[in-house]
DNA sequence: CCTAGATACTTGACATATCAACTAAATCTG
DNA sequence: CAGATTTAGTTGATATGTCAAGTATCTAGG
């Protein structure tokens, strides 16, 4: 038998890379977007301010800013998002969501919820779903204090052939 | 306030989509190897016997059987491990470890264990690890009998310029 | 005001993931 | 046992993620 914090990590990282995956390619299934653009979509339908600044929204979802410039490209390709300089600051961009996003991102939403209670909530008793958001809030807040995105301090060697 | 699914569901995927991937980038940071090739490696080295069939070391980690095949390629081509036809039936390979990848895995494996500690169990109490694994029990049985692997009923319209 | 950082983002190369064919071997069925 | 089906795995195209470097703008110190 073993001991309990692997066992509790094993568990975690099986449903994190089984469920997770999962639930993106129902998106994908339903409504014809990949799970990253219907975390964008969500992320900018529910904003009270018209646009957000590439970076902020790069900082709510946890993303690398890198990532996010070449997801809003794709996704302005496919004019689900619009990008336009900020007037103050003409180093910033500033997002927001097209109409068809906004009509994709309704349509998607519910299917998605529907998805979801039926992998996850409906799974999960009351107990079990507020364990999950203290837990999330115990490790996220652990993390945000010790491992700032975008920061790097990066000294390995890589696996090669020649090692 | 939000209602609880959401709030769980929510709390869930960021730490899905936080934790796992910092993971990941550690293994990569002290060991020089990527979180997949860390995660075979675990497997193949937690072996009984000295090989496994490609298939089942797919599904032992819920992987795609393509997925599989293109990570063990890759790993083949490095030196971590070792891909035979199966001598009964020749549709199928045993995989194994090479030396090279026990060396690597026995050395980033104490390492990995200590970032998974500093990242997760210590930050969470036994209750809440606890919790975790039956939370992972309930939606991965429910996941099995509902969505099994490797099946598609996937009739979608993507999402383009055009739509 | 001028220069040295910082900041906000872009870009391109590369690694990895996913999907849709495709090949070959095994098994089933009449 | 021949042909049809299933199973195991490969392959290549495309989508996405990551990393390192680059550009442009802003800001702060002198």
């Amino acid at each position: 038998m073993k001991e309990l914090d692997s066992r509790a990590w094993r568990a975690f990282h099986k449903i994190g890379t089984t469920l997770l995956p999962h639930l993106g390619r129902q998106i994908t299934i339903h409504s014809g977007i990949s799970g990253a653009e219907y975390v964008v979509l969500v992320a900018l339908s529910e904003l009270t301010v018209p646009t957000v600044n590439l970076n902020r929204l790069a900082q709510g979802l946890g993303w690398e800013i890198s990532r996010m410039s070449h997801q809003i490209s794709r996704m302005e390709d496919i004019g689900l998002v619009k990008k336009s300089k900020n007037s103050s600051d003409s180093r910033c961009f500033d997002v927001s969501i097209t109409a068809k996003g906004r009509r994709i991102a309704k349509s998607a939403i519910p299917l998605q919820s529907k998805e979801i209670n039926h992998c996850f909530s409906n799974v999960l008793t009351q107990n079990q779903l507020m364990a999950l958001i203290d837990i999330s809030e115990a490790i996220s807040s652990h993390m945000k204090e010790q491992h700032p995105l975008n920061k790097k301090e990066n000294t390995y060697e890589k696996v090669t052939k020649r090692s």
